[in-house]
DNA sequence: CCGGTAATTGACGTAAGCGTAAACCCGAAT
DNA sequence: ATTCGGGTTTACGCTTACGTCAATTACCGG
């Protein structure tokens, strides 16, 4: 199994411990709590980050390379957080909220895709100049 | 084969065409231009899109839909747009901004393909106490 | 006790990516 | 002749997502 970093001083993990592991600034975490997307405990004034904490900030930093806005990773956290209150209603929304996001997630994987193939087509038109410029070398 | 869209007027897309064809509005496309993203032809004042500026203004929304910066996707036209020449240095850095390209296009769909999981978890999660709530109905 | 390192809040700054008038031109239709 | 639906530039405004001081506070080793 994979080592989960623990947090070395005690139970908790600080901010700049997090920072360097995600490589990211203090003030980015800062913002982000300010923002409502994290919640870590307080001790006196020092924030004290748990294992949930820092997965949360985890899926926002993933978010974010999914070009989700930070309004929109709250809302899936949101929505997390009171699914398991069962009203009908709610589940119904909430699976339709679910159905949408994969909906784009498939076509950004699709984006991806169609891009990738386009890649490779200019590695192979790159390498087929370079094979090129050899053979004009050996001859030459 | 796939019905291309053709430029009504003559073989010229308008800019109203353009932004409404891809749902985004005219001061978009033209802030697009600003940033040296798009060179219509012009006509007086008057913009001239042809189909490659139309096929740019579609790899620029891929782009963004793949959280690359405008600036990001500008470096990949000047690219695309000068690779033709095949200095050999060139073609060889070229080649390496192709490979960081796809290993990040291959996380990002590593981190797609984790999202839909947690996704499809959450799904049955639903699904389930949607069912419970089904059986208690029915006893009751 | 002192200096260094890491934490805090508060506030202002900034870059990207457009939105939103304002003020104009121009060709077609009423 | 005017109105209407496009197109144009210029320019200021706004939101998002932080960066960047500044001015503390707190612990830790020497």
């Amino acid at each position: 199994m994979s080592e989960e970093p623990r947090p070395k001083n005690g139970d908790y993990f600080t901010i700049g411990e997090l920072a360097r592991e995600f490589g990211i600034t203090t003030r980015t975490i800062r913002f982000y709590e300010d923002q409502g997307l994290l919640a870590p405990l307080r001790e006196g004034r020092k924030r004290l980050f748990r294992r949930r904490d820092r997965a949360r900030l985890k899926l926002i930093l993933r978010g974010k390379r999914l070009a989700f806005t930070l309004d929109e990773i709250k809302e899936t956290f949101d929505l997390y957080d009171d699914s398991t209150r069962g009203e009908e209603a709610q589940l119904r929304y909430y699976l339709g909220v679910l159905a949408e996001k994969r909906n784009k997630l498939l076509s950004q994987r699709q984006d991806i895709d169609e891009t990738l193939a386009e890649l490779e087509r200019s590695e192979r038109q790159c390498l087929e100049i370079l094979e090129q410029e050899r053979r004009q070398k050996r001859t030459a």
